[in-house]
DNA sequence: TTTACACATTCATATATTATAATGTATGTG
DNA sequence: CACATACATTATAATATATGAATGTGTAAA
């Protein structure tokens, strides 16, 4: 009687599944719940840029921006392109052009 | 030249101003990326519940299921009412019911 | 090919999060 | 009152995550 899906709870579906979804979903919050790393994802929601720029934007070091880009890109929420000397990031993940503008309406508003 | 909003991108806010509200948001979302609390919230947008259906829906232990519940107790993210021997939990913050069918037509749908 | 720049990676350390266990408190029941 | 249930709190240990310093790599220009 563990992940019994027989009565009690209205969902339609079952615990396990929730869990799973539950599991991704978080995964995928994790990797933007960071100040830095929100802040990149709102830039890149503008259109691609490189990495000095975004420095400049979180007034971070090089190694930090990069290190933040590299856990984004390994989680395949943004690409990279080199173009000369600079490598500009964009986004690669529908969900974060979902979520961008739901988490600005939330927090952004002047009102 | 630290928080210019000058040029450079096209925000129409300073920077200053978004990494506040970077902030906000991403405390926001550190209380809602953890497996456990977002099951309590998704079951939450539902109606109240009490902590020992809780406790069977995540199949947690009770005092893992009662931390995750102070935790958003404190940051006001839900409500607690008792009644008799059981206490029911709600949702205390819209942004709550807003996110969630967001994050559930990203991760839940089954097309 | 040397130098400088733009960026990535590695590693050590600090800090935050989480699970577990033990204990405490409030409520209801016989 | 004695006892069971429902929940909270605290301390602790394990683990995950972030930060910083140093070093490595690829590219361009001289």
């Amino acid at each position: 009687m563990n992940s019994a899906s027989s009565t009690a709870f209205k969902f339609d579906f079952d615990v396990d599944e929730i869990a799973d979804s539950a599991r991704e979903a978080t995964d995928f919050l994790k990797s933007i719940a960071h100040e830095g790393r929100l802040m990149i994802l709102c830039r890149l929601a503008e259109g691609e840029c490189s990495v000095t720029e975004l420095e400049e934007l979180l007034s971070a070091r090089q190694a930090a921006v990069s290190q933040q880009l590299a856990r984004l890109r390994l989680e395949g929420i943004v690409d990279a392109r080199r173009e000369g000397k600079s490598v500009y990031y964009s986004l690669a993940d529908n969900r974060i052009q979902t979520i961008i503008p739901v988490l600005y309406e939330m927090f952004c508003k002047t009102d």
